[in-house]
DNA sequence: TTTGGCTGTCTTGATGTCAAGAGGCTTTAT
DNA sequence: ATAAAGCCTCTTGACATCAAGACAGCCAAA
């Protein structure tokens, strides 16, 4: 089955047949499918009333486990986002009832995100469903050939996580 | 080696030991390396006072072929963005001398939006940069597996490509 | 104890994007 | 020919994000 990457390739070996365009038969594929992810995901999490940075958000209290609570600064360095816009996130978060903030009993400038019983049902039938999706994405791949991608990706992926990228 | 996924998955285990969290090898790998990929391509491009953005406006005409030009609705649905954000990009690559706009001969509504000679000159010069820099990333794995990876994902992405996704 | 630097959170102002709609032009059907 | 419908681009207003800085509280060194 062809892709639109295919048709990329060939657009540039028209163009510019002096140029080895091979890397992107593999990374814009990455980049097109995280985009197709992010969509997917997007539709997924809306069943649940939830945007995608609001399941990232309660995720990360979540996966913290009891009692589901993080200061706003783990929070920024789990979800990639600036301080000002984890403010925001709370914000509003708070406002829907789905956590709350309290005061840092041992840091008087510090503030603890807690999810609420609310928050942590939502977390956690997001979650559930969107697994389910994703296992029909998959679906496309034998086990053996998933195991075999994420292992490959693994490779790639391990630099940025493990040096400071 | 070990990666922030495996991390994530282990997490998950620990919380909700009750769920097959096996897509998130793949998917979660998928999402976290595009973003890698953007900072990386981001960095890549600023060698050429360029914003990521602007390449992809500036490599699609130029994939167009002689005379390097396309309409600003053939533009938006090879970029994914909506019109009023490519109304905008266009006048800002036009201010930089990149682009220009000019009327459609055979449409009144329309336009067209041509490469000038430095906009072309700019599209090669960040096409080969990028090169560069993906065929390091790429370094890790052998030209088998990345033939085996970009197989693998294709079967993932074609779906999205040829049915109206 | 006091001083200086550091940390954690929130605020502010600018920016890029989107959704929705306006306006001019083209196409189709009557 | 004319009306209705559709298309193409641009405009507008709202919104989430970021970068930079403000401010309060912590901590280490003298």
């Amino acid at each position: 089955m062809e892709d639109e990457v295919d048709r990329l390739v060939a657009a540039w070996r028209r163009e510019r047949p002096d140029l080895d365009v091979q890397p992107l038969q593999v990374l814009s594929r990455v980049s097109r499918l995280a985009r197709h992810l992010d969509r997917a995901r997007r539709a997924a999490f809306a069943e649940h009333g939830l945007e995608p940075w609001e399941f990232d958000v309660l995720t990360a209290l979540r996966r913290a486990g009891h009692p589901y609570q993080l200061s706003p600064g783990q929070l920024l360095t789990q979800t990639l986002v600036t301080s000002g816009t984890m403010t925001n996130r709370i914000d509003r978060l708070a406002g829907k009832g789905l956590v709350q903030r309290l005061p840092d009993p041992d840091d008087r400038r510090g503030v603890l995100v807690r999810l609420t019983a609310s928050g942590q049902l939502k977390a956690d039938e997001a979650l559930a469903g969107l697994l389910a999706h994703e296992r029909e994405l998959l679906a496309e791949l034998t086990g053996g050939q998933q195991a075999e991608l994420a292992g490959l990706l693994r490779q790639l992926v391990a630099p940025f996580d493990n040096i400071p990228g």
